[in-house]
DNA sequence: CTGTTAGCGCCTTCAT
DNA sequence: ATGAAGGCGCTAACAG
């Protein structure tokens, strides 16, 4: 294996000398540097991280955490585009992703606290945004960094990455009424109270408004009670679901009832492919790889400034299919 | 921070005798191994993982690569179930999850061989099975440990964890005829050409002969293709399918063709929450946790001998709900 | 601008 | 059964 000691012995100079040129240190003059990196390139020499994570105290490693189970959200596949649209990044920085994934949020705390006093990881991803999270207050009272992936509505300090939920709930709305043609929409939410469904509706809500609408939302849950809300709004002739589950399930619960078929209906995430229901299902596309190096970028804001508008506070744009 | 040198100095020992007594060398008494051990765990003292590793001249982390974007399989939740599998058992070995994900294969073959080189991981799993797979050429070829998730068909001497497809297949099918009191069943598969699709569908037929009724396999694809098969076959009444995603949809253009409802259906792996049909919906479980635990099993059965009846290969059962 | 030296935290020969 | 010393690969004072 080859160590900085060899590419220092072949290129006639000191192992600190090497080291310095090797990570460009100004020190070094440029045509040494040069020369170095080029031996380096040349031999193929590449750096240990193990050493390089003892002398400088911290690991090269983002900890990524997910949801403990039973609150996990039910778009899956989204998350698979984070990680990819994270470790993206990661590489480039010539970082690693280390999940911590776990049953139970003893288990994860757990996990997370042998990372930062074992692994020396001191960059965080949380791919949710729950009140009163032990992990995120563990992490804040250990002045770690970390990224949040949709807003906190506890701590208002903390960095995040989310969708502008407001902007596409009324982007998704105006589809909607506009393209679609509905008019009588309805809005379609799960039974968990989650943030982002709530900023989807208020866009939804406001448009209503603007198109002099009544705005309509039905909360999932007990099947009857979704019946016979169903059934008290014959008029219901476009859906605006938080997510492609709840959509297809009212969507099917509607077609049950009133035998309707390619019923337009926009809902957010693409979670699933296509074929599954005959609605005239369109999405509200949020880049969930978009979200991820945005992640990445925040969390590396403080060696690497970054422009937004508001620090420490990325939202994506979004995209209607 | 607490080092190894303060729980030496506290225990009035030199450094040596602290290191071999927290890693239960024999060569140290009974008496004092156990003495430090508990001074230690009283101070709160963990070992640093960077160091570990640099003398060790290994990481403790396992690497688990995700398939390509291109080549990504439709059971994305199953995914998340086996990392949670995984990351149980790597947690319990003092050891930690970092993934390799990206978009394109050169770039996923690069971070491996990051991991490799740079970061001195010695331990993987793919999460998936694929032929000619450039990973597992390049795994092999430097002697790293690794365990695909999936049969691999190309190399046999690989080590795997699978579900037992072909069994899977007959239990179901079975289920199928015997629970549902299906006579004509129609299998659905994808348009992948996936062994483990082949594998249930051998089990349907197996079954299938046994019942004396006729094989009927129904590959997706091209919709009028398809529709035009449901139309030749206005004897289907009941659907075994490779995934709830294929029988959900082959059940959508049935039921346009044919207005059924709560048609019987078994497929696997449980991917889909209910309510987006109304097929009466039975799922085989292949308890994807499962496969993560025995994944990490193999992994490290050149350290931990296990009792399988085939080393190197284990086959998780499944369960019908 | 470059080299010498020491040290990060831990493990492991080699002595005793 | 325990200690002393050296080294894993790299970086960072401190010199010159």
């Amino acid at each position: 294996m080859l160590t900085i000691r060899d590419i220092a012995a072949k290129a006639g100079v000191s192992v600190s000398t090497a080291s310095r040129a090797l990570n460009n240190n100004p020190r070094i003059s440029q045509a040494t540097r040069e020369r170095i990196q080029a031996l380096a390139e040349a031999e193929g020499y590449l750096p240990n991280y193990n050493a390089k994570n003892l002398t400088a105290g911290e690991s090269n490693a983002v900890g990524v955490v997910f949801a403990t189970a039973d609150r996990s959200q039910p778009e899956n596949p989204f998350f698979i585009d984070i990680l990819r649209g994270i470790n993206a990044q990661l590489v480039q920085r010539d970082y690693v992703l280390s999940v911590a994934i776990s049953k139970t949020a003893d288990e994860l705390l757990k996990n997370v606290k042998a990372m930062v006093a074992q692994g020396k990881i001191k960059r965080f991803v949380l791919l949710y945004a729950h009140q009163d999270d032990p992990i995120a207050a563990f992490l804040r009272q250990h002045h770690l960094r970390f990224v949040t992936i949709g807003q906190p509505d506890d701590n208002a300090n903390d960095y995040f990455v989310d969708n502008d939920n407001l902007e596409a709930g009324i982007g998704g709305a105006t589809f909607l009424l506009n393209q679609l043609q509905v008019k009588h929409p309805v809005f379609v939410e799960s039974t968990h109270d989650w943030a982002y469904e709530q900023q989807r509706r208020q866009g939804y809500e406001r448009v209503a408004a603007t198109f002099n609408v009544e705005p309509l939302t039905c909360r999932l849950g007990e099947l009857n009670r979704v019946r016979a809300f169903i059934k008290r709004h014959p008029e219901i002739d476009g859906i605006m679901a938080t997510d492609d589950f709840n959509g297809i399930e009212f969507y099917r619960l509607m077609r049950e009832q009133y035998g309707i078929n390619h019923f337009p209906m926009v809902s957010f995430n693409q979670s699933l492919p296509n074929g599954l229901t005959d609605a005239d299902l369109h999405s509200v596309n949020l880049f969930p790889e978009k979200m991820g190096s945005a992640t990445v970028a925040l969390l590396f804001s403080d060696k690497e400034p970054l422009e937004t508008p508001t620090p420490g506070q990325i939202k994506i744009p979004f995209e209607i299919k």
